[in-house]
RNA sequence: GGGCCGUUAGCUCAGCUGGUAGAGCAGUUGACUCUUAAUCAAUUGGUCGUAGGUUCGAUCCCUACACGGCCCA
């Protein structure tokens, strides 16, 4: 089908392929405009226990608290000084009025209101901007001016020359910019009118299509309307917006503003779309499973805890979907995943925010191995069709995704970056213990030989795990869920997946026995009462799934905000959430 | 939790050794019928993050706090 025609009646639904070819080209740009970047050592939130998460001391918590319970205490008393006042909700807020150029443009929306619809909604464009371009952009001068070509466009303005009895103007929709072309002889008094517009103004113009002196495809207006008054101004047109508060806070102007970030979110809902598509085509079913949990279970962390009022019962916002969707499993659905939210009440920082989004899939009868094949075809599926090739270039450092990826189990990995190391007395816990005491390492009285292995290969090999790399053999002492290996119990059939020292997935053949589950819940619990926050808690009912049999199944954790600031080169996951957490504005 | 840095006009930023603040853009007024960060002339706009302290005097020095950034845990 045409793509063009049919982008004339439905302007804002184009053709997917058409905008990723240029999507990738501005991407390739973007990157290659970032390299030199700094870069960042990254570590993840994922899945299973991840000793990087472990909870921060009480005391610690404790003060975050109160210093924002008083922060709260103050919000409250202003906002109730306020409607004491008896000052409308609705109304302006103080700085708004003192604001000189919001005042003015008020008045010039109060001038509006008084002659007609201020707001009208019955202007229906014929094309986007970006649409025009490509298709009239390489015509001669001539060529428009024999076969004229009549448009309605619709955007915001963003540029505005007036030089007299002339103007120029760009107006900016979804697709990019156009010049408008504006003549008081044309016109008229909307000319007039015009002249006190605002960069910033949503705008509506009809005309026809030319060739400026210069050359620039532009419509010649001959009717323009206002369409929405804008009231706050625009950052400055040449820095854009650059505090970066602002960027996070204030998304909608910086999606205004920044190409870059809109990129970013458009890419990110491709990501996702691919993601969808790839496990459908492999029989996957979609899934929603609950948000609110009895037992907050399936990862080890800090759980948000919420109150059910008409049941009286106090839920935790989940913190993994694990349980449920292993539950499915043995329910018979043998293939299911779920894409959606996580919280968990831990720090914020460049890396972590209070909700995020995962992937989590099951495959009965496949294991660890299994996935780690899909996990190379799904990044070999993402690179190649949003990234056009298999090398990805982050802050900097490029990446090599053709291929296979390297496979290295734990120990070897702390092996080769700890060349001093005796293999033989790896799985001694006074050994371990004076490595850590070398590396600085601290760790609790009842920490094993696998905890210790794990708190070395954090600190020595992990961020060094640069190219894309599967470890796996993980110790069944932080495995919790995971099947151990039949040969060697001190470790399990997990692995996790690595890119820029991050940890991007984390997979493993899962635990179906029902006894040896429950007593790794036992041994949670214990752990919990020692005083270890994050430990699981007993899950009887999922221990009761489990007795019914759940299939030799493999699971797999896929963090989706690490996975797209992987490819679209964000240094900070805020950069890929449209709303991160923020604290209170002050 | 710790360290370092930042917070000045709507935006981007200057502001020296402490003497009550400036530029560009935006806005306003005027000129201008092919501009490209349009140009030219004039001009409005500030509780210098908040609260204390030192000082005759604080944007500047000190303390605490708030928010943000980077690094470390």
């Amino acid at each position: 089908m045409p793509e063009r025609a049919q982008s004339a009646q439905e302007p804002l639904h184009r053709d997917e392929d058409a905008e990723g070819e240029a999507l990738r080209a501005r991407v390739q740009q973007a990157q290659r405009r970032r390299q030199g970047a700094r870069g960042l050592q990254v570590r993840r939130q994922l899945g299973q226990p991840d000793q990087e998460l472990r909870a921060r001391p009480v005391a610690h918590q404790g003060s975050a608290h109160r210093r924002r319970d008083r922060q709260h205490h103050g919000g409250a008393r202003r906002s109730a000084r306020r409607i004491h006042a008896g000052e409308p909700e609705a109304g302006p807020m103080s700085d708004q009025e003192e604001n000189h150029l919001i005042a003015e443009r008020r008045a010039k929306l109060a001038r509006i209101r008084e002659r007609g619809v201020a707001f009208p909604n019955d202007f229906r464009r014929t094309a986007l901007a970006g649409e025009l371009i490509a298709a009239h952009g390489e015509r001669a001068a001539e060529a428009l001016d024999a076969d004229p070509v009549r448009v309605k466009v619709a955007g915001r303005l963003r540029v505005k020359r007036v030089m007299g009895k002339a103007s120029f103007a760009k107006i900016e929709d979804p697709s990019g910019q156009i010049q408008i072309f504006l003549q008081r002889e044309a016109l008229g008094d909307a000319y007039e009118d015009f002249k006190g517009w605002d960069v910033g103004d949503i705008l509506g113009a009809e005309g026809v299509l030319f060739r400026t002196r210069t050359g620039e495809l532009s419509v010649r207006a001959e009717r323009i309307v206002m369409l929405v008054k804008s009231l706050r101004p625009l950052p400055d047109k040449w820095h854009g917006i650059a505090d970066t508060e602002l960027r996070y806070r204030q998304r909608y102007v910086d999606l205004i503003m920044n190409e870059d970030s809109r990129r970013v979110f458009a890419l990110r809902s491709r990501i996702v779309r691919y993601v969808r598509s790839f496990l459908d085509a492999r029989g996957f079913l979609e899934v929603e499973t609950p948000m609110l949990h009895p037992i907050p279970g399936g990862a080890a962390a800090r759980p948000f805890r919420t109150h059910h009022n008409a049941l009286d019962v106090d839920m935790y916002l989940r913190i993994a979907p694990e349980l449920y969707l292993k539950r499915l499993t043995v329910g018979g659905f043998e293939r299911v995943y779920e894409i959606n939210r996580n919280f968990r009440n831990e720090g914020v920082s460049t890396k972590h925010n209070p909700e995020f989004t995962m992937l989590e899939l099951y495959q009965a009868y496949a294991d660890y191995r299994d996935l780690m094949t899909l996990v190379e075809d799904l990044v070999h599926g993402l690179a190649d069709t949003l990234l056009g090739g298999r090398t990805v270039r982050y802050q900097g450092a490029e990446y090599d995704f053709s291929g296979s990826f390297a496979r290295l189990t734990i120990e070897q990995i702390i092996l080769a970056h700890n060349p001093g190391l005796d293999p033989a007395r790896l799985r001694e816990v006074a050994y371990l213990r004076g490595v850590c005491d070398a590396l600085g390492i601290g760790y609790g009285a009842g920490d094993g030989a696998g905890k210790l292995q794990i708190e070395i290969f954090e600190k020595t090999g992990e961020h060094k795990l640069l190219q894309p790399t599967f470890a796996y053999a993980y110790p069944t002492e932080v495995s919790p869920l995971s099947r151990r290996n039949d040969r060697d119990p001190f470790i399990t059939d997990r692995f996790e997946f690595f890119v820029g020292g991050r940890e991007i997935a984390n997979g493993f053949s899962e635990l179906n026995d029902a006894e040896d589950q429950a007593q790794r819940f036992r041994d949670q619990v214990a752990r919990k009462e020692a005083g270890d926050e994050e430990a699981m808690y007993y899950d009887a009912d999922y221990v009761r799934a489990l007795e019914y049999g759940m299939p030799p199944t493999a699971g797999l954790g896929v963090g989706i905000d690490r996975l797209v600031m992987l490819l679209t080169d964000s240094p900070s996951i805020r950069d890929v959430l449209l709303f991160p957490h923020m604290r209170p504005e002050a």
